[in-house]
DNA sequence: CATGTATGTCGAATCGGTTCGACCACGATA
DNA sequence: TATCGTGGTCGAACCGATTCGACATACATG
């Protein structure tokens, strides 16, 4: 069941039946064949883990996600699965390490075992502990999502900052004047995640630009507070006409609040936001949207770090995507609503 | 970085290190305290692949998924947060193995290449390969889900069968006569997919035991897919008051489509299903539904594949469960309608 | 005092591969 | 004929850990 099973059997030596299976230097056609009947038999398959071992390096990249109790969102989800995809294509396996809380002891054995030849990481916060751990390793890795200080490292991220800045343009080309964001939940704000920081920031500046009324608010990942979110909204601020939205999960939630306030969108109604392609067209009406091009950034993401193993000295590079708005089924014109209480 | 330097900076032997750190033989607290600051100093984490290769066990699982490009489902989801939770409490890490098409590459390297020490697999058809090739491995393994022959194997499944049939039932107490089963895609029914064809035979049977009418169609597993199949079943079958389903990801769609029917749930048309629990509340109104106990199943295929890897020879376990369904919000007595056109 | 037992340490073997240096046989070349 | 390159093979070292057997020292027991 060895490679030294292997060569007993075909009456060769090891680095004879090595060679023969990699070709690294020349063995005669009559033992080559000699020795793969004996593998075909036994159906040999060489050890990764010794092989590894050996090489120094052990073809696996492990990738980094949320807590898994946490549910992870649509856009996350494709993060994943283009993360898987693309790995895979290039013959490298992967290994899921959920991180935070309870889960670090996953991270410090994937990461300090060096049992990876790098990592992606995703859910990068503005201040992020597993860069800093990564960065003492010396482990190449790359972001999906950028802290702070992304200078110095290699990442891919989407520009929430401008995609919501379009959002409210978008919005007041259309002639709303009262806008609200509805950021993620508000413990993750505070913890300091990038997009919905940078989300915050791409609002605040377009309604300053626009000269319109805006409303930020967290929402918590799911529908019921999307409800209560919208309650909330229209209860103080009743003239608000419009939403521009990071929060995919809340979405259905938005929907139906908007809707059991008696409101049509996108009639009375416009939301406007930044989501997964899939959800958007599958919500209804279909979503007004910036597509969170999720393929293309884990596929990318899997490229540099794969550039990075091979050379770690390769110069940090970093993909900023700002895919345009589809224009959907959740925006129109305003109509201004009289206020019921003013 | 290695065993030996720190050895060599410690002024012992490797297998004094060694012994310091595994404590499998007495070494004496001064050249403990000694070797040990040496490791903090230099931060050294022993080399998994090292010790893996020597323990001949990696502490590593393979979860094999549907391919990534067909989304996931919300239980299947679910039932991945499980397994990588429960892996991860074990101290275990899991190796992420697509399989089906062009992803049995990366099959075929987890296991031939013996990287893990067992694997969860994942929709299993009736007929499966993958467990034909883990048979001959000899690699301990846990299915999520049976194939048609499950007697000597170890695995956890929900009994769709039981559960739709409870389904049926539970609409026909309700007085609905005529009642529709919208099964998965097509596709998948063909290929031979364990809960669809479960469902359909428990279905059946449901039907003939209270002698009720009952229609059978498959729905492609997204919204748009469930909207015009509920528009071709009422179309071709007018009287039909309530569906029993197993498509999650038709779900919404399938909502839409009653709604655009001009029929309100539950008052008009009645659904139950089979489903993830965090979906079914999110719905509007709420499904009632058997919710799939993913979580459960989950970690009790981690527990019972951890079992198998201590002992091989451990008899074949199952589990099969089938929840209560949850009353929630889309189920209510049945009112005839008049079909058009009869 | 001889013997036995426990503590503490070391060197060497081992896991299953890859790879380097050496060697032989052969035909081509000077 | 002496030399060289090359095809083909082997043995040994190596990757970084664990573990076994051996040994030395110290202490208790008969």
């Amino acid at each position: 069941m060895n490679i030294g099973e292997i060569a007993r059997r075909s009456g060769v030596s090891r680095s004879t039946v090595s060679y023969a299976l990699s070709g690294k230097r020349p063995v005669s056609e009559e033992t080559r064949q000699r020795i793969q009947a004996v593998i075909d038999e036994l159906g040999y398959r060489p050890n990764a883990t010794a092989k590894a071992l050996k090489e120094g390096r052990t073809r696996t990249i492990a990738l980094v996600i949320p807590p898994a109790s946490r549910r992870l969102t649509d856009v996350q989800l494709g993060f994943v699965a283009s993360v898987v995809d693309a790995a895979g294509r290039a013959d490298l396996d992967v290994l899921l390490s959920p991180s935070g809380g309870e889960h670090d002891r996953s991270f410090e054995r994937v990461i300090g075992g060096r049992r990876v030849d790098g990592v992606v990481l995703m859910e990068i916060r503005l201040e992020d502990d597993r860069v800093t751990r990564l960065r003492q390793t010396g482990l190449p890795f790359v972001t999906i999502g950028r802290n702070r200080h992304p200078e110095d490292m290699t990442w891919v991220d989407i520009d929430s900052d401008i995609l919501i800045s379009r959002c409210v343009h978008h919005l007041a080309d259309l002639g709303h004047r009262r806008i609200a964001l509805v950021n993620r939940s508000a413990e993750l704000v505070a913890t300091g995640y990038g997009p919905s920081y940078r989300a915050q920031a791409g609002f605040t500046r377009a309604i300053a630009e626009r000269g319109v009324e805006g409303v930020e608010t967290c929402c918590a990942d799911d529908a019921q507070s999307g409800v209560s979110c919208v309650e909330r909204l229209l209860d103080e601020h009743p003239a608000l006409t419009a939403i521009a939205t990071v929060n995919e999960a809340a979405l259905p939630g938005l929907y139906r609040g908007i809707e059991h306030a008696g409101l049509a969108v996108p009639r009375d109604f416009s939301i406007a936001g930044v989501a997964a392609r899939h959800l958007a067209e599958n919500l209804h009406p279909p979503l007004t949207a910036a597509d969170v091009p999720a393929d293309e950034l884990g596929a990318r993401a899997v490229e540099l770090l794969i550039e990075r193993i091979a050379d770690p000295a390769t110069p940090h590079r970093d993909l900023l995507l700002a895919p345009p708005i589809s224009l959907r089924g959740t925006t129109a014109p305003a109509r201004p609503r009289d206020s019921p209480l003013s």
